[in-house]
DNA sequence: GACAGATAGTTATCAAACATAACAAAACTG
DNA sequence: CAGTTTTGTTATGTTTGATAACTATCTGTC
């Protein structure tokens, strides 16, 4: 099922653009790839750091049982308490629904308390509670390290300039 | 059942620490929320922008019908025929079985080849198919533009400098 | 050359992330 | 007030990504 049949592989014939791979030996397992233009592609080099910066996010907060998205919304709702889910799951680019039970776990967990919001009576107010704010700061300190760790990684380049550039391509 | 009542709102009582928003203003919808540390986190900023990255690379290349994988693939095979799906799928990071999905779907569309490898019954020789160069081809050049955008954002910094920057990075 | 262990590809399966549609309640707007 | 919008929510679907397990084959060693 996998292997369709239909497609015969037109490969091999000899006399096509070398390119192609006619006659070549069968590439020893021990070769490196060649990335080619890969190389020089924004977007992969982009998703292979983004990747590895998550995987060092979560071994060095494992402790914390934090998510990326879930410390994001800890810190947001520390530096702004009482906004309502819609604009917390905005800022963070997450759809409402997903919002709903990303939230409902941190609720569930004792994190983040809800209070009915003064002057709508659909939406509530977010804030982080006591046990949240510990967990929030616990985590912040765990998280110097991983922040100097990929700092230092970045050679010469500034962080800040580094920053405000991943910004710009961000807010496209 | 996402909300959850064994965890009482603990907010709200004043005395304690400004912090952890005592009484204010119900924050109008229109206020901006304010990123705090997270301005300062490059995990979140490489995250939104590798998301950024890739919606436009999908607007991009849409006519190709090619998702990012997809490409790396065709990319790879390109400049490395005759390689095994096990160092194809190494060098890009995915599981072997998840690539044996992606790449049945390009074989499917007739944009891959196998032929069976000299020497080893086990593996597959994987080559790109004529209209996988074409179609390569063609995708190459529309994300000429895709670059080309990203480039600009990048204001004073310098492609080859962030690319090795990230590169630094994701070799973790 | 037989056997233990590694490797290649595959299947099945699962969980997490992300997206859409639809809805009720409340709020806003002309 | 009627119509539209917003908020939170449920249900549901799709896409990724990860694990386990199996077959076939290859490799190294005795």
């Amino acid at each position: 099922m996998a292997m369709t049949s239909e497609t015969r592989p037109r490969v091999r014939r000899l006399g096509t653009k070398p390119r192609v791979a006619a006659a070549r030996p069968p590439a020893r397992p021990s070769d490196r790839l060649d990335l080619a233009d890969l190389d020089d592609m924004l977007g992969y080099h982009l998703r292979r750091a983004q990747v590895a910066v998550f995987a060092d996010f979560m071994t060095t907060v494992a402790s914390s049982k934090l998510k990326p998205a879930e410390f994001s919304i800890l810190l947001l709702l520390h530096a702004n308490p009482g906004r309502k889910q819609s604009d917390v799951a905005a800022v963070l680019g997450i759809k409402r629904p997903n919002f709903v039970v990303i939230l409902a776990r941190l609720i569930g967990r004792g994190l983040v308390a809800q209070q009915q919001a003064e002057g709508d009576r659909r939406s509530s107010a977010l804030y982080l509670s006591e046990r949240g704010l510990t967990l929030l700061n616990r985590t912040r300190s765990l998280l110097e390290a991983h922040e100097a760790r990929l700092t230092e990684r970045l050679g010469g380049l500034d962080r800040a300039t580094l920053i405000s550039a991943l910004k710009s391509i961000a807010k496209a």
